[in-house]
DNA sequence: GGGCGCATGTAATGAGTTACATGATTGA
DNA sequence: TCAATCATGTAACTCATTACATGCGCCC
């Protein structure tokens, strides 16, 4: 079930009763950050979790509004939980970036085109940083998250502006090498 | 297709007509650190890059061994590669860390608890940091993504000892309370 | 001669997303 | 009245992984 998802989600109803649609408006509005889960997900995952005995529901009906099932965590779940969340906190996951791909290939083009699409990229990560700031004093829970998030775009820019000079130098001699040895 | 695989297969290929056992090999051993392809998805998305006409094979038999599929990258598949590349450099893609699922529910666990836990995924960070500095010269392409994978390792501890550090002081105050004011 | 490495592939499964279908309520 | 929001769900699809199947060569 992908165990993270799981935790998410039960972490949430163990504070709060909920039916599907709220579940994924919370998530889609409040931790965007660190979970990004569809609508039809959270439906799916919700039903796992009803068959595995973690949540149970009560159908719910006001007026002629279509049926909203209420779920609520149930002992098994809660156990869940604690085990889920025990696994989380003490494991470290290594992650891969999409971005090394490119850099891997990095020498495969001229250097000043390099440093041209490398610069874009810094553009996209300077929005993406000050959008983080911008959030304004998510709702407590979040605001860890938001702060490793902010850190951990720091620690990219700079590298990245250190990929960035290295290539620049490279750009510079390989351009001083070309006008055959220009300074002693 | 998921760019980044087609762009790290046509980037071998460029270099080196390869088959498919080799590629694989090639990546588990050089690129493990900036992404990981089985065997199955390999075969399965040389097969694709072929109908889609970016890559040619050869059939190579030598003796009686099973024979080999020699695959070499066409003008089509070095035109996406010329796209994919820039694509890749120019753009910045945010990323989820599954681990900060457990820090939203930070606060459901007694702080002692969630330190000891933190502390074992502070030795595993540190246990997968170690393991980067002993990988010994790594392919010269390579050395780039390593180098990026340390300095994020070393940003991530630097996150998680501030994180374990604000639980302590909470957890401080706690006890403090607890014991009603005993210092002024 | 028994097991490992080379070399390819298929089938089944899983996890998640897209796109769609439904139907009531609410507000412009 | 027309669109948006609320609320649920299904079906089709993609992507990747696991597990399996095959068979030769090589070395101990």
């Amino acid at each position: 079930m992908e165990d993270e998802r799981a935790l998410l989600l039960l972490g949430i109803l163990r504070r709060q009763d909920m039916h599907g649609y709220r579940l994924h408006e919370f998530i889609d509005t409040n931790l965007a950050v660190c979970a990004d889960l569809k609508k039809a997900t959270a439906y799916f995952l919700l039903d796992k979790m009803a068959a595995e005995g973690w949540v149970s529901y009560e159908q719910v009906q006001e007026g002629n509004r279509p049926p909203r099932r209420v779920y609520r965590i149930t002992p098994a779940g809660e156990q869940a939980f604690q085990r889920l969340i025990r696994a989380n906190l003490a494991t470290y996951a290594s992650m891969r970036f999409p971005g090394d791909v490119g850099l891997a290939f990095l020498d495969d083009l001229k250097p000043t085109e390099a440093v041209h699409l490398l610069r874009q990229r810094r553009a996209a990560m300077l929005d993406a940083l000050t959008a983080l700031q911008s959030a304004p004093e998510h709702a407590g829970t979040a605001q860890l998250i938001i702060e490793h998030q902010r850190r951990h775009l720091a620690a990219e820019l700079d590298w990245l502006d250190e990929v960035i000079a290295r290539v620049e130098a490279k750009s510079r001699k390989t351009r001083s090498s070309g006008r055959r040895a220009s300074s002693p």
